[in-house]
RNA sequence: UGCCCGGUGGUGUAACGGUAGCACGAAUGACUCUGGAUCAUUUAGUCAAGGUUCGAAUCCUUGCCGGGCAACCA
């Protein structure tokens, strides 16, 4: 990996890059650094992984470091296979490659060496009692804890029993090796905490070759530790292991890793815990772990968020101890300023309202230049197809409209972009009162846009050629919860009745202009007016879906919204 | 009630004993063939009280508030 200045004059560092700077300044570990990304292949990567990610790879790019792509993978009742997979595609979508591809489980002969390690040192024994009574015995916030009478078996007696846990001559749950540490420690985790388990499980790597797995706190200071990890970065709910962790290096003396934790990203109207993804895409309320409405990357990916997008979130929101809640819209605001700046302009009508212009030959049709980008010149222009018959999106026609509504209403002229100024003469109804089409005339003179009297409009409306237009289906999507902070929401109350009920409203009939014919799966464009869309995966030749990534900012929409 | 960690505008962050700054949001205006983008202006903050100091967001004490820890999960 390169370096790369790690401070580009205005950002500053942030604390674990501090540390780092500052590790490096004093010589620490030979100048040398390394991180690791530790996800637990028990579902798929979310917003929040993002963010570790660029900072774990980041700071070893930064910094001329490497960083290792680990899997955490000690508990084989709840790892698959398809999330090892799925993980390491999307850590490459957001932007990183690993120097190392490793597992915890490559190392369990090692951490079953140095658990023996222990016992012979007097410092772990076999305890041979139930779950429930080694968390009675654990004590609580104010009381200590009590002994297990098991505590004070001999070297030789561990021994035994631990050797004959691996060869599994017992059935789960009936032993367990613990540290010994101390009862009464007021670090609760200090509490002859449980270093390995009987689980007579399969393996998504190492198969039926174990029925004893070591525990987080037993694994993972220790592959640090082999893959000689100068920086483990975590977030804070591991804070209070890090006593822990500390006191495996002690005891095993073995490659001093020091952990840092930093605070996991929160969102605002999402749900980021895995557990509950996991229960959405298990019940069915999803598409899938990929359903754009999802926070996992995956979700993003398909929804129509770019990497560098992700990437750009992740350096605005900084790393902290803090435990906030970041508001989603930095999210979008991130994807819109790399959009806008990227993606072709298209024209798209949503919810159609058929224009007839009266005073256009039947029959005829005329091409017209459109700019695909106005902030890049370089995107060239397009020609879009024109002629009698137009639709128009039915929210920018209003019968009677309030002073601030600026588009086309009954007598008012507006332009067609990069066409015509048109003139609506008559809003045709239907016996129940629905506006069925407009009738309405243009002005030859203003072709391409502008009046050569100078006059003004004061709006512009996108549009399309009736029989020039493809149908599309177009997924709108709304916010995940209805509610901002799902943390609020008290455990005794079902979190799924705070989804919110409209977060996809799926629009068929759609008018899109001809040039979109082709879309692949994955391109986006900005419909004009509308937002920024992209071809979803579902999209097939003849049956295309767009789904809606991001809106645009919309001063319309909020000065309704002010006025109730 | 034990231990650990936090608390800077609405939100996210910077300032590392020396002018509280930035981004997003909000508001106003300019410009505009996207009510987009862009540009300009404005808004609003150090949890509280003591102490140390010439000087405190920063160091100390106490309090208040928030989060985490009592899985054979990670």
């Amino acid at each position: 990996m390169s370096t790369e200045a790690p401070n580009t004059s205005e950002r500053p560092l942030d604390f674990v890059r501090q540390i780092v700077a500052a590790d490096l300044a004093a010589g620490k570990n030979g100048g040398r650094v390394k991180t690791r990304f530790p996800p637990e292949p028990n579902g798929y990567l979310h917003i929040g992984h993002a963010k570790s990610i660029c900072l774990n790879f980041g700071i070893a790019r930064e910094f001329g470091g490497q960083c290792t792509l680990r899997f955490d993978d000690t508990n084989p009742v709840t790892e698959d296979t398809e999330y090892v997979e799925s993980i390491q595609e999307d850590v490459r979508w957001v932007g990183f490659e690993w120097n190392d591809l490793r597992y915890a489980s490559d190392d369990f002969d090692q951490l079953y060496a140095w658990a023996e390690t222990l016992i012979n040192k007097g410092l772990a024994y076999v305890d041979s009692q139930d779950v429930e009574t080694i968390r009675r015995q654990r004590g609580t916030a104010t009381e200590p804890g009590v002994e297990s009478p098991n505590r004070s078996r001999s070297v030789a007696e561990n021994l035994d029993l631990f050797r004959r846990m691996k060869s599994g001559e017992f059935p789960d749950g009936a032993h367990v090796l613990r540290a010994k540490i101390d009862m009464a420690d007021p670090h609760l985790i200090l509490r002859d905490p449980v270093l390995y388990r009987i689980k007579h499980a399969h393996h998504h790597r190492t198969g039926d070759k174990w029925c004893i797995y070591p525990m987080y706190d037993f694994a993972h200071g220790q592959c640090d530790a082999i893959e000689n990890v100068t920086h483990s970065i975590c977030t804070l709910e591991f804070e209070t292991h890090r006593v822990l962790y500390d006191w495996c290096i002690e005891k095993l003396e073995i490659y001093p890793s020091r952990q840092y934790e930093f605070a996991r990203l929160n969102l605002t109207y999402t749900v980021m815990s895995k557990r509950k993804l996991l229960e959405l895409v298990k019940n069915g309320m999803m598409s899938g772990w990929d359903d754009p409405r999802m926070p996992t990357l995956c979700g993003l990916r398909r929804r129509g968020y770019t990497p560098e997008a992700i990437r750009a979130f992740c350096g605005t929101i900084g790393v902290t101890r803090y435990n906030g809640l970041t508001d989603m819209v930095v999210l979008e605001n991130a994807l819109r300023d790399d959009l806008n700046k990227r993606a072709p302009r298209r024209m798209a009508v949503l919810r159609p309202l058929k224009v007839v212009i009266t005073n256009y030959p039947e029959g005829q049709s005329d091409e017209l230049d459109a700019i695909n980008n106005p902030e890049d010149a370089s995107a060239g222009t397009r020609k879009v197809p024109f002629s009698r018959e137009l639709y128009i999106e039915r929210d920018d026609f209003m019968e009677d409209p309030p002073k601030q509504f600026f588009r086309l209403a009954p007598g008012r002229e507006v332009r067609l972009r990069y066409a015509y100024f048109i003139k609506c003469e008559e809003a045709v109804k239907d016996e129940a009162g629905n506006i069925v089409e407009l009738r309405c005339t243009y002005d030859p003179a203003t072709r391409g846009g502008d009046a050569p009297d100078g006059r003004k409009v004061k709006a512009t409306l996108h549009w399309v050629s009736a029989n020039h237009a493809i149908d599309a289906e177009v997924r709108l999507y709304d916010h995940l919860c209805r509610i901002e902070d799902l943390s609020e929401v008290p455990e005794t109350e079902d979190w799924k009745n705070y989804l919110n009920p409209q977060s996809l409203d799926t629009l068929t009939g759609c008018k899109l202009e001809p040039s979109l014919k082709d879309a692949e799966p994955g391109s986006k464009c900005q419909f004009e007016r509308l937002g920024y869309f992209c071809v979803d995966t579902e999209s097939v030749p003849g049956k295309p879906v767009f789904n809606r990534s991001v809106t645009l900012k919309d001063t319309w929409a909020k000065i309704q919204k002010k006025g109730g």
